[in-house]
DNA sequence: GATTGATATATTGTGCACAATATAATTGCA
DNA sequence: TGCAATTATATTGTGCACAATATATCAATC
């Protein structure tokens, strides 16, 4: 591992609580710089990544419940809710009620909502084109990802 | 890639925008779901992630100024002084003048700051026994996370 | 058809995360 | 010496992220 910013005089004892090792301040870091990295890309949207997220979630499926925006976008419902009432505010999405189902909204796009989704396809593409990771890089960091979400879930739900 | 929660009709056209594609997510969700897992873990010890990450920069070298914190942890000053308030309010550390240069804060583990050390060993152990992943997969993922936040912040320093 | 339990969403409170900006001390150097 | 540029930290404002809790509707069953 690379430790350019911090080397340790060899023959230091490893410890268990050395930041270095932390995997998880590794998920984090990365994970904070790459939306970090996302902003500029979003500004002409005027979009946050979690907003995005959320709009992405619509783009693919349209018309749908809270529940269903939370499980695409993998955010609880406390965050999912301000989050639509910002989109509201913006014009871009609306928040109408199901006739079958009293207790469940149902999420819709705008016309203006749904016309945004072209000038988001080149989102992917910047990034992309920024070359962080090679194809097999970002192949196998979001497989070897989902199965730490998977099996995190997974424990979550025993405890 | 797995797609349990969501199966596309075969013959689907792929989407840049669909929300499984995202790396970003993945990496969003995984980071969100470790920390989580953490949190069960660091109650006993009264802190959350962040100010963990923040104890654990101390306990590696301690009486240092709030950019070195800033660097292990890999936060942004704005973010490190109310965590370094809260933790001074804990009784955890103090926040101190250096003699040197007025500007500088030196940040000190309090007596009880140092001996949660020992309290804290436990928490990579009990992490480690969840048995999340392989060391192998551990690796392979801290090695890739590693590679895009190096990427990230080297794009960033261009920008 | 009333009650009990489950489900869908919203609210509240705390703590990040960071951009932008402010403040104050130090350093360089004209 | 004086002052411009730099550096260290703090502050402000916005938007997550989530646990805990509340509220309202629906479903099941007695």
């Amino acid at each position: 591992m690379k430790q350019s910013r911090n080397r340790k005089p060899s023959g230091t004892m490893p410890s268990v609580l050395d930041p270095d090792q932390q995997i998880c301040r590794s998920l984090y870091s990365a994970a904070n710089a790459l939306i970090r990295t996302y902003r500029p890309l979003l500004e002409p949207l005027g979009l946050t990544y979690p907003q995005y997220l959320v709009m992405l979630a619509l783009w693919e499926k349209d018309a749908v419940p809270v529940t269903r925006i939370c499980r695409r976008t993998r955010l609880e419902t406390g965050t999912v809710t301000p989050i639509l009432k910002r989109l509201e505010g913006k014009g871009l999405i609306t928040r109408g009620r199901s006739d079958t189902d009293e207790r469940q909204r149902v999420i819709e796009l705008t016309r203006s909502g749904r016309a945004m989704k072209a000038q988001a396809e080149s989102v992917p593409v910047d990034m992309a084109c920024m070359a962080l990771l090679t194809p097999e890089e970002g192949r196998e960091l979001q497989r070897l990802t989902e199965t730490l979400y998977e099996r995190l879930i997974e424990h979550q739900a025993k405890a």
